[in-house]
DNA sequence: CAGCGCCATGGTATCGGTAACAGTAATATC
DNA sequence: GATATTACTGTTACCGATACCATGGCGCTG
């Protein structure tokens, strides 16, 4: 009598067997209404709380589904998180959410203690990990999504879009309105694996273009934030003034590129102008509203719920699908 | 032969018992170094995954904590989550995170499904819940935390501050710049909770310093954003040459604010002081820099950590423990 | 009225770890 | 040399739900 109330102390309660209490709390159309009722109202007035984890640890189960992120503290990976939130709350599955802090060797060990917890699938923000992270979820044997990427050679299904090719507009348009020497600022060399495509997309758009060679700015670890765009802009000093254009790997850093700029007098975009990255809300509410690249991170999240019904229903089981969802331009005042 | 690698499995390949495979595996040095070795390198070579649902489900302790947090997608609330999550990992727990959406019903309904997973501990954002919700939570029987509030009956521990009394120190020195007619952006009655706190602060603050009504300025549903703020100015229209300070329930409010302001052509802190809160990154980014409240919502979330060691350990079992972390006045460009 | 199918419910074994207790061999103590 | 102690390993039962199979009762058909 001592522990919590199970379904046998709402079975006694309510004079069925434990069996039918389990149905009936599931809702089970095969146990009488009537029935259904008693149960459900006796539990109720017992206080029973319904035990996940024991429901897991019979049916083999989990009701889980690991998601890695790499920082929790920036609103596109924030919506993307929404965005499967509600879509897997709806297939009644529970988000275990990992930080990886932009690093494989920490996603690793995150990858490790999360198949602990048997997920039914594993999101993982990225198309990078190490080789360890790469055979254990493999191993695990249940749906994996890679988000935010194309990687070449994908674990699973992937929903993202091209970082890389997401850069190509937003050169063309830098070049069409005469801008010829850029700069990038993003992350130092090896963290942020996406920032780094964007800074290939980059240079090779400026190359194709035949634009001259992009200056690179290393703003420091990632996530680089506001404060470090501001800070590598005002590092830059004169050399500022050879440059046309910072194309900045988020809007975050765009925003505190913006900032330094005004604090040093420089005016954007008649000096010099600044793209972002993400389509953040500050974005298009600053002044000057900042050029970027809109990226659906809310739909990412959404498609990868999407598809995990279908791959669930067995209707696409061992077929691998890719969505690509694109990005596009979005124009603002900076250039 | 079908199913998954057991700890059977790995007992039989390494010609020990589960119970020492158990006991190895977890570290206890009461196994044999050699043994141990023996059976990390047996469950390494097998791809042994441990199962950490069973464990749970028989030593009845799920190595969960669950979270309860108003919005994900806001820079103070990751950045409590980030600090839970470093203290919470170090103790070998598992963050289960749910996203209320700054509803007292969603926080209920999201109660519900978290503590069938049995969490060991329960952290609830504010101090204000449905009566079913306290119910609940004080059934469950483990550690409360209420956060980011002072709640006048807390249902366990408190890890906070005044919302109110945080805004005291910012009318006052809007008062003493000479700032008479305050307006208050924030959200729609009955949303946000602990923004209702601030509004209630400042309301006094003004009226025991002999300033004239706060004008009420309703912005929409919580979270207010950046965007909703902003329009919140514009269609104050002409209204706005009446006043002397807009206080904003947030940075991102104040920020927007800010935003609307230079686009309709009024100097900051000339014409118009603004203040925000949380002293979110933007808010000294931004130029002019935002007049705020500074809130270590990191810290909320490692106290929150330690305090459960202590819990954990029985130093202070029934004991109810309030922890203010206080605000203080962080001066901007913007009064 | 026997035989069949359907509906609703019950009995039993079991998921994979580990708590609790029970050894056993080697070493220390008197 | 007998006993106590230490260091390590093993045996058994069990956590709370549910998969699987069995069964009783009722209506319907021929």
């Amino acid at each position: 009598m001592s522990g919590r109330t199970t379904m046998r102390d709402v079975a006694k309660a309510a004079g069925v067997s434990p069996m039918t209490v389990s149905r009936a709390l599931r809702g089970d159309t095969m146990v009488n209404q009537k029935t259904r009722d008693l149960v459900r109202n006796t539990a109720a007035r017992l206080g029973y709380v319904y035990d996940t984890t024991a429901q897991a640890f019979r049916s083999q189960k989990s009701g889980f589904v690991a998601v890695t992120l790499p920082s929790i503290n920036n609103a596109n990976f924030a919506d993307t998180f929404r965005g499967l939130s509600e879509t897997f709350g709806d297939l009644g599955l529970q988000l275990l959410l990992g930080s990886t802090n932009y690093d494989v060797e920490a996603e690793e060990h995150l990858v490790r203690q999360l198949l602990q917890r048997r997920p039914e699938a594993i999101i993982l923000t990225g198309g990078y990990h190490t080789d360890a992270t790469q055979q254990l979820v493999r191993a695990a044997n249940v749906p994996i999504f890679e988000i935010w990427d194309l990687p070449d050679n994908p674990l699973g299904h992937v929903v993202g879009f091209s970082n890389a090719d997401a850069m190509k507009p937003l050169v063309q348009h830098l070049a069409k309105t005469g801008r010829r020497k850029l700069a990038f600022v993003g992350a130092s060399e090896g963290t942020d694996h996406r920032g780094a495509e964007r800074r290939r997309g980059v240079v090779d758009a400026a190359q194709s273009l035949g634009l001259p060679d992009v200056h690179i700015v290393d703003a420091g670890q990632a996530p680089v934030s506001m404060t470090q765009g501001a800070d590598a802009v005002r590092a830059l000093g004169s050399t500022l003034n050879d440059l046309d254009a910072l194309v900045c790997v988020s809007d975050p850093v765009a925003f505190g590129a913006l900032s330094a700029c005004e604090r040093m007098g420089l005016q954007v975009p008649k000096d010099l102008a600044i793209t972002g990255f993400g389509a953040f809300e500050i974005a298009s509410v600053c002044v000057p509203s900042i050029t970027t690249v809109r990226v659906d991170a809310h739909a990412i999240g959404v498609r990868v719920g999407d598809l995990s019904l279908r791959v669930f229903e067995g209707q696409d089981v061992g077929h691998r699908m890719t969505e690509d969802l694109g990005s596009s331009l979005q124009l603002g005042e900076t250039c």
